[in-house]
DNA sequence: TGTTAAGCGAGACGGTACGTCGGGTCTTGAG
DNA sequence: CTCAAGACCCGACGTACCGTCTCGCTTAACA
């Protein structure tokens, strides 16, 4: 398969749409960015955008997806701190983005595949890290045996979004309530 | 203000626009329903809409906060079973509205007015109860004096979107486990 | 002025377009065809008629405009008889179109640059040619030298769209009357 | 039949709306007159207008034919200047509403019922004076025997309505060169 | 004097057309 | 084979207009 035949694809091209999806988005929120408003700001022919994702939504996601920084998962000390500082680094980190999270989040409810592609490679991954977080402490006998991870897991992040899609604050002082409901263990 | 002067609104147009609102987006959710399959379903003329709602947004908001049927509260017993029981009710209440509620939840993230009535008309109210169910727990001496009602509502109300957003499944399963989890006093 | 840049306009569509105004308004008249209408039958799209034109009746008029066809004229023998056949050729064309150049005349009346179009490219070229030809036949001495022509042609082509607009016959017959009435040398 | 029962129509709103319409379409031109803009102008409800016309064609149509005023027609004299005197009249009194019968003409060409009441009522009344000044010219030997009396009414007429439709000066000398080429004798 | 029925201004009604906009596909000539 | 540019089809949107319908009020003629 000879396919170094014909003009290179531009290495430019695809970071300057993902650069202006991210800059626009954030801005203005998905709805009010039109795929004419993309090209124009990143420089770009239509097909070059549509050469590289099947759709407005996917490009938009990856923009935000592969942006995400790495939060530093730091295992030592008690549960409580590491969760704690965990869920700290996470909202500061997600809250930049906030608006066009709220608007991807958004998006996934009309489409099916960009849904599934969002929940693979987005929330699955921040879930799973919350879920060994507290599995450790399972194991390390900080929380009790039969503590339903799955479940706990679902309570932390739904209320980060719930919060973020209702507008509300989200800091650090959230982050420390979540985890201490979270691990509550009275007396 | 002499507002009784000419013909009076068609008082079965208004309800007929509701339902056909709920029908249609129930069955295809937001985006697949047009203007004009409101129109014709409710046997309605544009101008009627128009004259009622300021956008199809707008319509379909109204057809699903006023319509959520009453949900049952009682308060006896343990709160585990109280807290347990209102949310089985709640979400097979919901679930029917499922689709439609998760277009509705992502319209509002385009549109902060349509956003605030969103939270005020559908979701406090919902909040509310859950907290007062918390709340009377705490007095009553089932729940400790420091359990953070507001953060746990947070939670369950969180865990519930955050599962219906993702397309996952919500059962009277997981409304045990979420005021189990909720409620969880080791040892 | 790079305009070879982008794809290129469809060539086919302007045509379809044209024609499909022709065969619809012949059909039915202006008012009883609509954009949608149009659209259908070219099989083009919305955006790609107004791109062209600025708007249906702007359509409707270069369909017509253009698609007169020529008329031989004949100069040969006298005025009486080139004229009155001229005449006949005249109405037949016209006829056929006779609709629509009702509707076009109307439209004409609501909009000045319309009408100056319709003027230069449809009733003008017309006028001149009668007018040559009555200005030959003045030369030849057919005619007195100070017939005047002007006022003959607009009394002649005034007298066809007069009957035309008010629904009435135009035959060969009338063809030869109007010819013979504005030639008329009594003894 | 007792039809005296009920209010009484208010002889006033005929007028209003008649005088409204004369007004209004005179300035703008028909079809930039709305049905609602003649309520408003006349201070009327919709319901009185269509009690007393079919439709907004047939009132305006009425606002302006029985405004046109009498035109005096004096027969003395030869027939030139009979009739070159009655188009001068003839002209001043039409150009006063030129713009609204031009839209008259318009709006007829969309709607049989509407031409044949304007045939009837505006156009034909006129012409039959025309005709009965060159019939008379006939009887008293002024035109030759055979001289074709409704070719030469459709072209006089005609020729109005060219010029006054291409939007053409009207003036009391076109009316003497139509006298004057209509009657044309040489020698 | 009280009843009745039609007229009134106001404005909502169903229907239909308009011109704009956005998404994803297709087609140029140039690189 | 990719690029920028921009046309293409499709279909939704909200506005405007027409002629009809309906409200509560007003206005006489009849009872």
């Amino acid at each position: 398969m000879d396919k170094n035949v014909g003009r290179p694809r531009d290495d430019a091209a695809g970071p300057a749409l993902l650069s202006a999806a991210r800059r626009l988005v954030t801005e203005r929120g998905y709805q009010r960015v039109s795929v004419q408003n993309l090209l124009d700001e990143a420089g770009v022919g239509r097909q070059t955008l549509y050469r590289r994702w099947p759709s407005k939504a996917e490009l938009v996601l990856d923009a935000f997806l592969d942006s995400a920084g790495r939060i530093p998962v730091v295992t030592d000390g008690p549960i409580g701190d590491v969760l704690g500082r965990f869920l700290t680094h996470l909202f500061t980190n997600l809250l930049e983005d906030g608006a066009a999270l709220r608007s991807l989040m958004a998006s996934a409810q009309e489409d099916p595949k960009f849904l599934e592609n969002f929940r693979e490679r987005f929330l699955l991954p921040r879930a799973r890290i919350v879920k060994s977080l507290l599995e450790q402490a399972v194991e390390r006998g900080e929380l009790a045996e039969d503590f339903d991870v799955d479940t706990a897991s679902d309570m932390i992040h739904g209320a980060f979004w719930y919060r973020m899609l209702l507008g509300e604050a989200l800091d650090a002082s959230f982050a420390k309530k979540l985890a201490a409901t979270t691990l509550k263990t009275p007396e």
